[in-house]
This record gives C-alpha cells, sequence and structure tokens, in this order.
DNA sequence: TCCTATGTTGTATG
DNA sequence: ACATACAACATAGG
C-alpha cells in the first residue's frame, strides 16, 4: 500500500514504541529484505531506547539511542505492525524488536522492501540524500520546470513516478494528479505549456498535502470525489465527468485515466 | 492456469 | 554521461 501517506502513518505505528528499551531482537538473516547486510549488527539494538523516527517520500528513519538508525523502505507488500511482547514471527515477519511494553514488526510478503541498520553521529547518506519534499519551498516552479525539461520525452507518468524528482509519488499519487491537472498521462513531459505546468505544479502539492492530512493520520481511503477509489474497480467511472474510466499501461505501470478530463490520446 | 499487484534496481539500448 | 525502457525480484489473490 506503501506512497507518501502510507508510508507517514506506518511510521507512527511503531511511536507504540517511544522511549521503550529493546529486549530482544527476532529476525530472519536469510530474508531478502536485508539485503546481504550482516544481520549480526542487529544485536546491537538490544538495551537501545527508540528515541523518534521522520518518514521522507517513502522512506522511514527509526532513531535509537546509542547512534543508532533503522531505516524502513517498505517497498510494495511491506508493513509495519505493532503487537503484544510475546509476539512470535509469523511467516512473513522478517524483523520482531520487542520493546519493554510493545512489539515492533516488520512484516513483507513479496520482500520487495528493505531494512537497513545505520551505526554512527552523522545520518547514513541513503537519508540525507532524499530530495525536500514536494509540498516545501525547496520544491519551486522553476525546479518542476527543470524536470520536465530533463525528463522532455518520457511520457509524463513515468516521470512522476521518478523518486529523485518527485519523492514519494507512486502509481496511484501519479494517477490522481493528472487527473486533476486535466493531464494525459501519455503526454511526453517535455510538451507542457506555462498553464499546464502551472496546473501540475499546483495539484502535485494539492494531493500530497490532503494525502497526508487525511490518510497519513487514518490510513482511510480518499473520499468518493477522487480518483483513488473508482481507478481499480471494472466500469469505474470519472468522479468529476462520470465517464467510463480507461487503463492502459504507461511509464511500465497500469495507469488509469479520464477520456473525457484528459482526453483519449496524448 | 493466467493475470494482476500503491516499488526499486540492474541491464540494455539509443 | 544521460535518458529511456523493461525484465527481474517473490508471493498472494482474483
Amino acid at each position: 500500500m506503501p506512497e507518501l501517506a502510507e508510508v507517514e502513518f506506518l511510521r507512527k505505528r511503531w511511536n507504540a514504541g517511544l522511549g521503550q528499551t529493546v529486549r530482544h531482537v527476532t529476525l530472519n538473516p536469510r530474508a531478502k529484505v536485508f539485503r546481504g547486510e550482516d544481520t549480526r549488527a542487529y544485536a546491537a539494538l538490544v538495551g537501545a531506547r527508540l528515541d523518534g523516527s521522520e518518514a521522507a517520500a517513502k522512506q522511514m528513519l527509526f532513531r535509537f539511542s546509542g547512534a543508532l538508525h533503522l531505516g524502513v523502505h517498505l517497498g510494495m507488500t511491506g508493513e509495519t505492525c505493532i503487537g503484544p511482547v510475546d509476539t512470535l514471527p509469523r511467516p512473513h515477519d522478517h524483523l520482531v524488536l520487542t520493546l519493554e511494553r510493545v512489539a515492533l514488526v516488520y512484516t513483507d510478503p513479496r520482500m520487495f522492501g528493505r531494512l537497513r541498520l545505520h551505526q554512527g553521529p552523522t545520518l547514513p547518506s541513503w537519508w540525507t540524500e532524499i530530495p525536500p519534499p514536494l509540498t516545501s519551498d525547496a520544491f519551486t516552479r522553476a525546479r518542476l520546470a527543470a524536470i520536465l525539461e530533463r525528463r522532455s520525452r518520457a511520457p509524463l507518468k513515468a516521470a512522476l513516478l521518478d523518486q529523485d524528482a518527485f519523492p514519494g509519488i507512486g502509481n496511484w499519487m501519479a494517477d490522481e494528479v493528472l487527473w486533476r491537472a486535466a493531464l494525459h498521462p501519455a503526454t511526453p513531459a517535455g510538451r507542457l505549456d506555462t498553464a499546464q505546468q502551472a496546473a501540475l505544479y499546483r495539484e502535485l502539492r494539492w494531493v500530497c498535502r490532503q494525502a497526508l492530512a487525511t490518510i497519513g493520520e487514518t490510513l482511510e481511503d480518499p473520499p468518493k470525489t477522487w480518483l483513488f477509489p473508482h481507478r481499480w474497480r471494472e466500469g469505474g467511472r470519472c468522479p468529476k465527468t462520470g465517464c467510463l474510466l480507461r487503463r492502459a499501461e504507461i511509464g511500465g505501470r497500469t495507469t488509469c485515466w479520464s477520456p473525457e478530463r484528459q482526453g483519449d490520446t496524448p
């Protein structure tokens, strides 16, 4: 499920362990989510206290005492869960941190996610190199224009999925943004006029803000006025025009758009 | 059986 | 070097 706002919600799930000390670490060293890192390093978490966490784009960072930083990327099917202190790992649970009053569990059936542990006084580069949020002042109209120029031949849908350019945007958010901006997902990124760039900029920031304010707080699906609840249903209709939604693979991913609002072809 | 899946990455190609 | 396209990763569910 995880894009920007789902990641933010799932980060906060582990807040249940804030201020508590790790008693036990249970992990499966062969699980691919560790990506070949030496999992013996996780023993250092025993005795460490969970001091805080942050999310940026699709990444989470959990800070523990002892300068330990646990990075979590959920991939396609990763999820952070909590359970009682006697929680035992189920088949797809790859990491269980047993704290004083709660267990923090990372589960991931497909194992496209990633866990990494960093120890040291400075933050790891995979965290510090995440581009600034799309909702921040650093994401300017000029920056968007430069990105669209660099990826000028790629379909808008593919460009929006580039995490270096649009950190946190995933398949459903990209479709939502393009639908709101009334832009066909196959339009080459370099072909937008000034007004279209302005619409893209506005809707990108709007969708990020609204998703964080709703999904980011409750994980509930967005309202029926969004494309989101209609996009996967067979026979789904555009909430703005009522026309049948169309689906096709664009930019390597299944893409949904409203032909009346966004055009039949780019 | 066959197809799909809210993600990234390595590799090939231009 | 850079941009683009696509298979591969591993599993569950329709």
